[in-house]
DNA sequence: CTTGACATACGAATTACTTAGTACTATAAA
DNA sequence: TTTATAGTACTAAGTAATTCGTATGTCAAG
């Protein structure tokens, strides 16, 4: 049966950026960078790294005791999934208007427009 | 007390859309615009609605025996939240990177870049 | 006046998301 | 060997999101 949609929920994204910087990590490791930053149980880390290897964004492996976690996708294959998604419920699909709120709302400067500009020139 | 955070769902920003297209409009019409594209039942539409104006995305006012109900807020101004919420949450609150996935993905279109380009121009 | 059509009000059921507690296991230190 | 520590497994509970059913009221047509 296939998995569904299973798109990345807050909390999840949040730990698997985690995941990304680190290339590998344990429950503990993200439940110490994840303390950081706001009160949260070690169980609680626990299971949603469970949850998203059974999401399939985590793989493990067991080394001693506890179990290795490794990201299953490189970042850029699943936040461009998120980024595309989010075109297609927002924007339905197109990027221009998205483009277009961007500059209006000064999100984004028109050097690094050019600098995006300059990177077209570079791909092709 | 705070409205929380209260972001539009999926479902929410559907119906929202089919409101701002109308400007003014019943749980009829959106329900009837809906049933166009999947099986949902009348209540199902009204409760959203009613969600939709609990959290003050929409007003509602009486017109014989139904509500009718129109936008609290222009589109430009949800969307433009929701997407900044987005940034925040998946770039960090930057919208470069999220162009560079953009040109990388050749979601966006060097003819595109330039008319932002232009764009840019005619603002300042 | 009865009845059918159409509206709201209320509430319930299901699923997903988020958080965390308790029980159990294995290792390492005393 | 006993015990403290650090890990997993299992379970539960609360809230939000999504969907829809039943009850009820009103108006208009017959």
């Amino acid at each position: 049966m296939r998995p569904k949609h299973t798109t990345l929920t807050p909390q999840e994204l949040e730990i698997m950026k985690l995941v990304w910087q680190r290339e590998t990590a344990t429950v503990r490791d993200i439940y110490e960078a994840l303390l950081e930053h706001r009160k949260i149980a070690y169980t609680t880390v626990m299971t949603m790294m469970k949850i998203l290897e059974t999401k399939g964004y985590l793989k493990k492996r067991r080394q001693d005791r506890a179990f290795i976690y490794r990201p299953a996708h490189t970042k850029n294959q699943v936040i461009g999934g998120m980024l595309r998604e989010f075109i297609d419920r927002v924007f339905n699909g197109s990027a221009e208007p998205l483009l277009v709120h961007l500059v209006k709302t000064r999100h984004i400067r028109e050097k690094d427009l050019h600098k995006m500009a300059r990177m077209i020139e570079e791909i092709k």
